[in-house]
DNA sequence: CTAAAAAGGTGTAATTAATACACTAATAAT
DNA sequence: ATTATTAGTGTATTAATTACACCTTTTTAG
């Protein structure tokens, strides 16, 4: 410890993403304690002595919704000396994406957790509207170079499925062949021997995200891109 | 303060660009305290008590180079339990951009600053590498986007300049014409009535950076863009 | 049993954007 | 007057992106 120099609570706050309903959905609690008590907020935390801040934010996930091993990034700093009103915090703010069917809903429950689309978000506590905008601005650009929207879907997916999740990401249209043009020729996916048949009467071919095609792409000097 | 919690000390470094003899440039300073006396280092310094952790990084950049008004972005927070061997710091990492020309050299003594080029680094303390390594690709992936470059060039520049600037951040050499083409066709430079005879006999068009033509050409729906 | 409904799946032509490329112009120094 | 040096300019080729419409498969309802 630095004697001379000053001493912060250091919390993280989670912007946790999922897709359902075709929409792009955002996990937020009510709050248990003041200041703000019952007011919707990110689902946070305080780092602890001897962690990690990355480490700090998967606890936290963790003890949200049940799940490890979920992808986390660690989105901007937030450190304005009035931005919460129970005393100073500088939170490090992460957003992670979660496959909504793998919830632990009982692990939700404990925090009052819900689930809320774009189009009706509520208020939220401090600044966390502000981290929130933050991350949808960087899902939006990241899921353009790296693969991660399939972080959101459930292993196997059909193409339509993968599609609405882009284009719920981006908030557009896209255009059927384009996508399946190119989403294949990145070759990155695997169909599997398998139709889904809840959502079509004939049924449509599953596939999976495949890491070890997607890293002979990027060895290859290429990249993923779904411009 | 929540007395529940723990208390870190929170420091900001900050990753210094600059522009010169054709190449980016880093400026570093020489640590004059323990741990890590005298070994070469990202200018720092502690968050204080009531200060926004922008400020901060600003004071502590004027402290520095004597200049205000700088070109300052937040970049990640480093919070490895061990990365100082002096104590636990969460450290908030920004990168600058400069205009050398303008940089009191006065200021830098102080710190025992000096400018170093990439292919040049010195080993730095900490984990102030992989903040230099994340701010240079940040850089890259922004000047593609938004017109940050003119921030490391005087006011006054030839299109010449320009694309060394563009060269030297990229590290890839560009075609001439093409690049006049592009940036001329987004309209966000205004010709002087002035020409530069420092680096040729003919003498060359000098330029700024337009600020209103570019909120123009935002306004427009369009970007900024130089693939 | 056949018609209708609903999603799945496919290819090509037109347009637009990116790239590659080489010479003349102006001036200062010799 | 010649040479050396950087400034400045346009076009043709190639590659990437976009726009666009019909047939297939299967279930359900009449």
């Amino acid at each position: 410890m630095y004697p001379e120099s000053e001493c912060f609570n250091v919390a993280v706050d989670c912007i946790v993403f999922g897709f359902d309903d075709d929409r792009l959905q955002l996990l937020l609690v009510k709050r248990r304690f003041d200041p703000c008590r019952d007011c919707w907020s990110l689902m946070g935390g305080f780092v602890g002595r001897d962690e990690n801040i990355d480490d700090a934010a998967a606890r936290i996930l963790e003890n949200l919704t049940g799940l490890r091993d979920v992808y986390l990034e660690q989105l901007f700093t937030y450190g304005e000396p009035d931005r919460d009103p129970g005393g100073r915090v500088i939170s490090v703010a992460y957003y992670a994406l979660i496959r909504t069917d793998r919830l632990d809903s009982e692990a939700g429950n404990r925090y009052s957790a819900r689930w809320f689309t774009f189009e009706n978000l509520p208020v939220l506590v401090f600044d966390h509207t502000e981290m929130v905008d933050k991350a949808i601005r960087r899902l939006r650009r990241k899921s353009l170079i790296q693969p991660v929207g399939f972080e959101l879907l459930p292993e196997k997916f059909t193409l339509t499925r993968l599609q609405k999740l882009y284009e719920a990401i981006h908030h557009r249209d896209l255009d059927k062949r384009n996508f399946r043009k190119r989403i294949l020729s990145m070759d990155v996916l695997t169909r599997l021997d398998e139709k889904d048949r809840v959502s079509s009467r004939r049924g449509a071919w599953l596939y999976r995200f495949d890491k070890d095609k997607y890293d002979r792409l990027i060895s290859g000097g290429d990249h993923f891109e779904m411009k």
